[in-house]
DNA sequence: CGCCTGGTTGATTTCATTCAAAAACGGTGG
DNA sequence: CCACCGTTTTTGAATGAAATCAACCAGGCG
């Protein structure tokens, strides 16, 4: 599973899409190109001419927005699957800008042709409108967390919610959770400053909850009491 | 323009959707049943079983998540055109509550129905991807608002973004914003107490900003100050 | 008229931010 | 291999903004 550049000729299971039958793979992989980004390094930016929209095949990429005043809002961290850049509508520019966290691999779809696809290939519809819907309960269920909940629920929740992702795969929880951003990403992310995030960090490790590895890895020591850190929140993101 | 029931044949200005064409509006109005909610009332219920999804044709649904505890987020308050009741994967289920604001008419639409028509009418199907790729951009903006704004500039924010709304028709901004939703709704939105909105408002009104007028409606005497205190945000939703 | 809901105002507390500085980390080059 | 640098993380003390707790006021309605 390397990580340099793939053929287009990637199947269903290359994370370009959740769900996707063959037909709707190959067409989409036939208008797309393969693009890679190294960790660290802009993947898009706001109020650039949005001519393509991507998905992400390997890695993780972060989504923000910034204030002039140069406050920052990461709105999301996408994986595998997700849908970057779509801007229908009238809008011709990109509501928002994106960095790789990780090393990325992507797909990048001409607007145009996307378009085309949804309107010809049921597939790539029903996939990419389940993709939005998704996106969309994940956001409101983040509005929920950054308006009411403190910042140890934040923390608690956000770190279930990365071990929930990276079980996905296998089926039972993970007990060490892979967390490739900084500090600071994670605080704005969830609406903290990269002081509370560590702070808060330290105090789940002085109780116990929590242990740091070796790069950038953290290991649940209690589920438990994480989940009741993260209160009462119906659903884990 | 009564707000009673209204017939099914009704056309493309009744607000069921933004931009519709003939065919497509028919093609709606034909699967659809009409429904009114006095105000106050629910319109949906989380975890309800999602047979049918909606859209508003007329008045103000608030969409709201509640957390085990009592707390509640509303979502969104949405406006005639946009859909409710969204839930495509595997979700059988509502992600979220809904109460009428003011008294409301909706569209419902089966789920199965609509899905047909989303692969047989393009133009039904643009309309509701641009419907939902709105909706998630209005939700980015309001994370940055929750999580990076003081309780001034939510609430500055919050009357532009009302009064930009009922300009829409018009054009040229309007100096007197209605206000149909109460004070806690008005918190739980912008994540604040209902005690706070209220010391704001009160601030805003000393300074001379906004003055309360009769039946929930409140006049923007200055609508520079208000934008001065929404502060740097690039667009108001 | 009195009740009940919703809005206002005040006093206090709590929690995250801010400002500041030290410590750890990771890469680079001698 | 180690010293050095910039970056990121950690920790501390002080500040501040909104939540909380509590009381009071205003209007609508039986």
């Amino acid at each position: 599973m390397p990580l340099a550049n793939e053929k287009t000729t990637a199947g269903r299971d290359d994370g370009s899409l959740r769900v996707l039958n063959g037909e709707a793979a190959d067409r989409l992989a036939a208008i797309s190109r393969v693009l890679t980004v190294p960790a660290g390094r802009p993947v898009m930016m706001e109020g650039a001419p949005a001519t393509e929209l991507y998905s992400v095949s390997q890695g993780i990429v972060s989504v923000f927005k910034l204030m002039p005043d140069g406050r920052r809002q990461i709105t999301g961290f996408l994986y595998p699957g997700s849908f970057l850049g779509v801007t229908f509508n009238a809008e011709t520019t990109y509501a928002y800008s994106a960095d790789a966290v990780t090393a990325v691999t992507l797909r990048a779809y001409p607007r145009r042709d996307f378009e085309r696809l949804l309107d010809e290939v049921p597939g790539v519809r029903r996939a990419f409108i389940a993709a939005m819907a998704d996106e969309l309960t994940e956001a409101q269920d983040r509005m929920l967390l950054l308006a009411h909940r403190s910042a140890s629920e934040r923390l608690a929740c956000f770190l279930l919610t990365l071990a929930g992702r990276q079980a996905g795969k296998g089926g039972e929880p993970v007990d060490t959770v892979y967390i490739p951003m900084r500090g600071s990403d994670i605080a704005d992310y969830l609406g903290l400053t990269a002081e509370t995030v560590s702070r808060t960090l330290a105090v789940f490790r002085r109780k116990g909850i929590v242990h740091a590895e070796r790069g950038g890895s953290i290991g649940i020591l209690d589920r438990g009491a994480l989940e009741a850190l993260a209160g009462p929140l119906s659903r884990h993101i």
